[in-house]
DNA sequence: CGGTTCCTTTGACTTAAGTCACAAAGTCAT
DNA sequence: ATGACTTTGTGACTTAAGTCAAAGGAACCG
């Protein structure tokens, strides 16, 4: 993938930086490929990468008591980053690919650089966090449903998810045992 | 409270926005008073406006089935708003004074538009939306913990919160029944 | 191909937290 | 104060969901 694939692809997202910003932003972007289990980010560290998946899939974790406890997905087209690496702090989570991946990598200090002078840039900045918030805010919804209606909930929302992760992600995800989960599928 | 005043709270809130962009932000606020029980948003409206609370509390909750389901409680110096009105969406969730309140209140568009010109205000906006991101977070860490950790937590972490709130919100905020909550106290 | 190992299913049992019901204590207006 | 209303506390019981344990399946590797 090459400067003009990357900027086809920055395209297809329908943002609406254009022109001379476009050339910029993708001047602050890599093209990289990551085999399945690959950290993109680890919990501790501060990490100064925003990624694009390409081709993939990755999970978000944090470590509770030991266990993981799974907040997001993320899928072809989609931004992977935690708010961390926006607000400059050691990150929380880890995040690991589920699939071999190819990912777009853009340098966070880069790009918010950029934004200063561009506020094309700026205003994608604040609507990528502000949607982050807003999928934040869906899964306290989530979490705040009884397990077998969370279950439901993300069939109906986000059926892709099923195919695509292990029962045991998934259950972490939905914030319940992997039995449960297992039940509730079982009884359809 | 004049403008004089709207510019020193908003100086002693630390942001980076100085000079002519704070004047013009000064310029986009206004000083209002509410009592007790009014709503700056409701579930399903659009709202043009943030707030700052100048004296006072508010709680933010949604409906589900029926019971409120209480996410955050505001109190002097912080940021009122929910994520759809920076999206300009309408809102899942009502925000609701708990006591009489002083506040200034922003018009989002104004304030939005400010941006597009002054850097320094598009920074602010971002770093206000990444905080509450990295709060909803924090509010989903605590509703993983079992419902006497995610006391002492808040105990531990927001102890103001216990003095200015009744049980009945907290218990919801906390996602848990009054009387679990009650339990959990007495039991120290 | 057979043997590891990992992932999922199923069953029996436990437990954390909720519900229901009522009592006690506060708050407020007359 | 007195009574009406709201908020908080306690007890008995229920239930949703977790834990533990064992057994099938699928995928992985020499």
């Amino acid at each position: 993938m090459n400067q003009n694939d990357i900027q086809n692809f920055l395209q297809g997202l329908q943002s609406q930086v254009n022109g001379d910003a476009l050339d910029e932003v993708v001047a602050c972007c890599s093209f990289i490929q990551l085999t399945r289990g690959a950290k993109l980010i680890e919990t501790g560290k501060r990490h100064p990468f925003l990624y694009l998946i390409v081709q993939g899939s990755a999970k978000s974790y944090y470590l509770s008591e030991g266990k993981e406890v799974c907040t997001w997905f993320a899928f072809e087209g989609e931004v992977v980053s935690t708010m961390s690496t926006f607000a400059g702090h050691p990150s929380n989570e880890t995040v690991e690919l589920l699939e071999d991946a190819a990912l777009i990598r853009i340098h966070v200090k880069d790009f918010k650089a950029l934004s200063v002078n561009r506020a094309s840039v700026a205003r994608l900045i604040t609507e990528w966090v502000v949607e982050h918030a807003i999928f934040l805010e869906s899964l306290l919804y989530l979490q705040s449903l009884p397990v077998k209606m969370r279950y439901e909930h993300i069939l109906e929302a986000r059926p892709e998810i099923l195919q695509r992760v292990s029962l045991t992600d998934l259950a972490s995800f939905l914030g319940m045992s992997r039995e449960s989960l297992s039940r509730i599928r079982s009884a359809l």
